[in-house]
DNA sequence: TTAGGGTTAG
């Protein structure tokens, strides 16, 4: 043999030596003949070098040998653009549709589950194809189908393949937890992850990660409590990240602190992924300088790490900071990405900074090569209508080419409000009647349209799709975090121990803004109740009760910090920007679609939401 | 040569 074993092994690793072998195997003249040709796209994708594997692979001549192919999908897959994968192999199937063998589904079904959810339909026609290859047993494959079903969606998919698998192998029930944890159905994930035979620190992160990204982040905390005390070794990072996620999805920024002391303490905070997460959960959690400081700790930051801070910046008002922070990742010499922009475009409405948020679009499009979607529509419709220019934003979310939908219209909406463009409101109330939409809040916000202009009829016929479409305003309540412990306040709730001391500082301190011109604006207020009535349900707020809370009991002087189900009502809004400045407390609230930043009786909102 | 768990928007 002209090139011994042990070299074709050495080069999967070591992109020079790949190169030098495969210069060695151009002068034997064996570089296109199998297996030479196969070790060689093998070592190329294995040495991080997959264009050069691919140019080798097409190179070849026609058949491909499976054994080059599947190393050539490999390359695709590992590099950053598994589009490649199909464009690659897509001819192939065409002109030889016999030939795939197992290896070549495995890893097709591996690009397939990358790019989810594009091309389902390919990826069931190849499905088939499977199913009547002579190798449609192999369990290999079926476990990568379980994984490209779950990637799509399609848990009840992933359980048939699943089901037909006749021996255990660890992948596919890794695959299967995760497909039903992430897709939201909880309990099956529970119920398969407690009968699985090998309950491995994969098992676990997939049940907890699957978890957090459906929206579960106190389950998943509560599993992460029960897999530590079940002694499971934490010998990789990857459910650390997903645990600060949890924290910064349900905003705990004391519980977050500490899981950054086991990230310190296990010695992975070097881990990108990890630091990354840091990076959010803080700014989630409104603590903006502590998200800074891991930002600044990560050695070789990444465009997620980026994005994470501009993002931060751009929902905490700091417009400057985050325009700043994209002139440096630039510098840097990191690609934006569509996420960027979004962090970037949501920075510019804020502040008004319409040229500029319009340039960043055409350069997203011009400069990077970045379709925009939706969100990228919404946020230049924002742009446009929060600085008065509601023509040309109307005009624009009747002209992209993406269809709006519910929250494009009900930020226009909201617009139209604020800029008191009662004609325009009404057509475009309309349309987002015509949607029939499910938020409760936006048939609040339909309501309070028809009712300031007078349209009664169509307030009764809001009110009454609502009760039609049983669509209910979910009760409203307030998190805060005080110490090591957090507290919860719904609306009008009057149990709280201390309800008399909340009572009584609530009174006090609505005597004080009423001294400062305060009008109770009970315009948010739905049902059919006289003004003293709506003026009460208001008082009662989660997030006053909350603060009052907040302000008997912290330190003072220092930040406090709530976390809102809801939209911060109007009258709220104010109420709140009036008691930063008699208390002379900066307060920060999470809602549901912004961050708020009261100080010196202003928002960093610019009262826009 | 093929299969499983991780971070940024919404």
């Amino acid at each position: 043999m002209l090139v011994p074993q042990a070299v074709l092994s050495q080069a999967r690793h070591n992109p020079s030596l790949a190169q030098a072998l495969h210069s060695h195997l151009i002068k034997c003249g064996l570089h296109d003949r199998h297996p030479y040709s196969a070790s060689l796209i093998d070592s190329y994708a294995k040495s991080r070098l997959p264009h050069h594997a691919l140019r080798l692979f097409l190179s070849l001549p026609p058949p491909p040998h499976p054994v080059a192919w599947s190393s050539a999908l490999s390359a695709c897959n590992l590099s950053s653009n598994p589009r490649l994968s199909l464009s690659l192999s897509l001819p192939i199937l065409r002109s030889y549709p016999t030939l795939p063998d197992h290896f070549v589904f495995a890893t097709l079904f591996n690009s397939f589950a990358s790019l989810a959810p594009l091309h389902l339909s390919l990826a069931k026609q190849l499905h088939a194809r499977f199913l009547f290859s002579p190798f449609s047993h192999d369990d290999v494959v079926k476990s990568s189908l379980v994984d490209m079903y779950s990637k799509f969606s399609l848990p009840l998919c992933a359980r048939a393949v699943f089901d037909s698998i006749s021996s255990f192998n660890k992948a596919s029930w890794t695959a299967m937890i995760s497909g039903y944890a992430r897709n939201g159905f909880k309990n099956e994930a529970l119920k398969l992850f407690r009968v699985a035979p090998n309950r491995d620190l994969f098992a676990w992160t997939a049940l907890i990660s699957g978890l957090v990204q459906s929206g579960n982040g106190v389950d998943a905390l509560q599993l992460f409590v029960k897999m530590l005390r079940e002694g499971i070794e934490i010998l990789d990072p990857l459910v650390l990240s997903s645990v600060v996620g949890a924290c910064a999805n349900c905003a705990l920024l004391e519980l977050g602190k500490q899981v950054h002391c086991l990230v310190i303490g296990l010695g992975f905070e070097s881990c990108v992924f990890v630091s990354n997460a840091l990076v959010d959960m803080y700014a989630k959690c409104s603590d903006l300088d502590a998200a800074k400081g891991v930002f600044l700790g990560i050695l070789r930051k990444d465009v997620v790490s980026w994005t994470s801070i501009i993002v931060g910046s751009a929902q905490h008002g700091r417009a400057e900071e985050a325009l700043a922070l994209y002139d440096g990742m630039v510098s840097a010499g990191v690609k934006p990405n569509e996420v960027t922009f979004v962090g970037l475009m949501y920075a510019c409405s804020h502040v008004g900074l319409v040229g500029k948020g319009r340039e960043l679009f055409r350069s997203m499009v011009e400069d990077h090569g970045i379709r925009p979607s939706l969100q990228h529509y919404t946020c230049l419709l924002d742009l446009f209508s929060r600085s008065g220019h509601l023509e040309e934003a109307e005009n624009l979310v009747r002209t992209m080419p993406v269809a709006p939908d519910e929250p494009t219209w009900a930020a226009l909406l909201s617009a139209c409000k604020h800029h008191g463009n009662a004609k325009m409101a009404i057509r475009i109330a309309d349309n987002l009647l015509s949607l029939k939409p499910e938020e409760a809040s936006s048939y609040i916000l339909l309501s309070n349209v028809y009712a300031g202009a007078g349209m009664w009829e169509n307030v009764s016929k809001v009110r009454k799709m609502m009760m039609l479409m049983d669509v209910k305003k979910e009760p409203g309540y307030s998190c805060i975090e005080l110490g090591k412990e957090s507290y919860v306040f719904y609306a009008g709730e009057t149990s709280h121990l201390m309800k008399d001391e909340i009572a009584a500082l609530m009174r006090k301190l609505d005597e004080e803004v009423r001294k400062r011109g305060y009008v109770p604006d009970t315009s948010s207020v739905l049902h059919d109740m006289d003004q003293q009535e709506k003026e009460r349900q208001l008082f009662w707020h989660s997030e006053r009760l909350a603060l009052a809370y907040g302000l008997l009991k912290s330190v003072p002087g220092t930040i406090i910090r709530i976390v809102k189900n809801l939209r911060v009502c109007g009258d709220c809004h104010t109420v709140l920007k009036l008691i930063s400045t008699i208390t002379s407390r900066e307060i920060y609230v999470r809602d549901t679609t912004r961050y708020h930043h009261f100080k010196e009786g202003r928002c960093s909102c610019n009262d826009f939401w």
